[in-house]
DNA sequence: CATGAATGAGCCTTCATTCAT
DNA sequence: AATGAATGAAGGCTCATTCAT
């Protein structure tokens, strides 16, 4: 549900605001309303009924990504080797982070704007959390590494691949966050 | 050697300003250079005869913990254990990250204002790099790891920590900045 | 009468427009026909169809107090005492107009939005004046008042009471309007 | 003490700017910043600089006029005549509330901006209060008028004489002022 | 008739940088 | 060399009013 305005050309509009959006978010470009409404080529007025905040539309160009980490977490809980459901749940989360620079803000940041983007990300932690449990349980995970680490070392793996390829070239970045992740979880391995 | 200008009085203001700089980045207070001028109670204008730009004043501040970073990798490089000598300075970049605010920003950026920095940045990464090799030499550590991947490592694991642990509380972020290291250290050692 | 439109279910919206708008402007908020239109639960356009400005709104909420007042000064010209008719009649009116906002507002408006306004406001003063015009004729107020004055010094007082007593407590302001009215009506008192 | 900045450039800025929002005043159109910056050809920033707030430039526009006045009721301090001395400071003050929009609207202000402003209203309240209980000593005025009242009392015959006359014609509003000041102090007067 | 989305002028404020004194 | 006043682009936000649905 990402809770489109009802009347239809609102709808329209509502779409091409964050359309343009994630151009901008992909392109690296600061969000900035009046810029937004400039390229869309609508009042600043329409853009702030749509989205009080940059926050606001951050998190809104940032909930496509949240979902489908969603949709993922949930079909790795149906793996029945809780190690590999975890890896693959991290491995997902980070390319999604280093692949979308809206999700690596919204994710770091520590308050949300949207009701919505805080139930997604409660949920998506909570799914996290679950199979980090089952893994702890299954004796194949550090002891020490808990539910509230996820989140940030998914951010600081993003993070250090971003410093590591420059703005650039997704591909790479994608790539050296994998190696990252991979050694990390090396690290986070037992049994 | 900090570069510091001859004349006594200017070096005195010098001084000052990069005093007062400190205490803003210490107190997470984003560096202007008309509200340090004010701060250190002299003219904007003198401020930035001394630094230019807000980068520079930055760097000057980071400089202190860059040049002990350094002196601690030459001693690493004495310790007769490749591991524990790499071990040891990434331990030690990665508190020095955490603890201080300007190193985190200086250490991230893709480039430097001043010529300074850039050499002592290369300096700092060529000790690493070393380190690395001889651990990679003596085989205890994973063969894929270059040294262009010790900065962004470690940076990636300040920025963990500060997502984990908020702005305020830098002992607990330093806590966990050794722990997430620490499972780092893990997946990377090998042999 | 105050003109509300004919059919049943507008007539409705409009009432609840109107008590909307009495209630913020009780809470010393400003009219915004936006803000209002929220509140009521209706679209814009709803309220700018019964209320072209806020003025127009704001007119209608003072009516009641105007039409009161007429009101009061239609039995004040059956007193015998033309003295005591006139005080009471200017006490009501500065009680009215420190009780509610919007009459202060209207009163003092050099121009009305709607025609029952100015039809309402100009019976009051015709009333103010055949008063006066008693009380001159029983040589009971001083000779150089004119009716172009009650309403100005009125004004007056109910500011004066304002600037005295701050925003809250309508009590202590209706008392301190009445000890001026006092005061002021010693000086206009003769013989 | 009009406490202008101290540079000779600066302090020419500082004048034109006053200069122009006086012009304003006497107009009597609303201050703003970036207006008046754009009438006195300077960039806005320079405007912000020496009057942060509307409140402090217009605060800084009736000083003259708060000078006066003080200047005044220290003269009548002097007269001998309680009565006399305490009804010609009134006069005073209402023919400058009348003739300075600056001056009303900061005399009816509850807070100030410039600390200034608050030192020269305090000056003048207490200048009244003191010329208030000469007249009450001497059973010349009535018990029941406090010194509080005083500031309401001329804010509101200054209202009366602007609902009575408009905006414009200061000469006639002056008249209709002074006429309700006398029928006051008629009315204040005892003995 | 009712709706409420869209508009965009207009106001406010900050701050990096320059340059006359 | 030091000072700090001046600049003005840039960005943020509101709100009265219109008009398509």
């Amino acid at each position: 549900m990402t809770t489109p305005p009802l009347r239809k050309d609102a709808a329209r509009n509502w779409e091409q605001i964050v359309a343009v959006a994630r151009e901008l978010v992909d392109a690296g470009v600061p969000l900035q309303l009046n810029d937004v409404a400039r390229r869309v080529g609508m009042g600043v007025g329409t853009v702030y009924r749509h989205f009080p905040t940059t926050e606001a539309l951050l998190e809104t160009v940032a909930t496509r990504s949240l979902e489908l980490l969603v949709a993922h977490g949930e079909q790795a809980l149906a793996d029945d080797d809780p190690w590999r459901a975890l890896a693959g749940f991290l491995a997902r989360t980070i390319e999604a982070q280093v692949t979308d620079a809206s999700l690596s803000a919204v994710t770091a940041a520590p308050t949300d704007a949207l009701p919505h983007t805080t139930e997604l990300k409660q949920t998506l932690w909570s799914l996290g959390g679950r199979l980090l449990d089952r893994a702890r349980a299954a004796g194949v995970v550090r002891a020490d590494l808990t539910s509230a680490d996820l989140v940030p070392l998914m951010c600081g793996i993003a993070y250090a691949a971003a410093v590591h390829g420059g703005a650039d070239d997704a591909v790479a970045r994608t790539d050296t966050a994998q190696r990252y992740l991979t050694a990390l979880l090396e690290g986070l391995h037992t049994g």
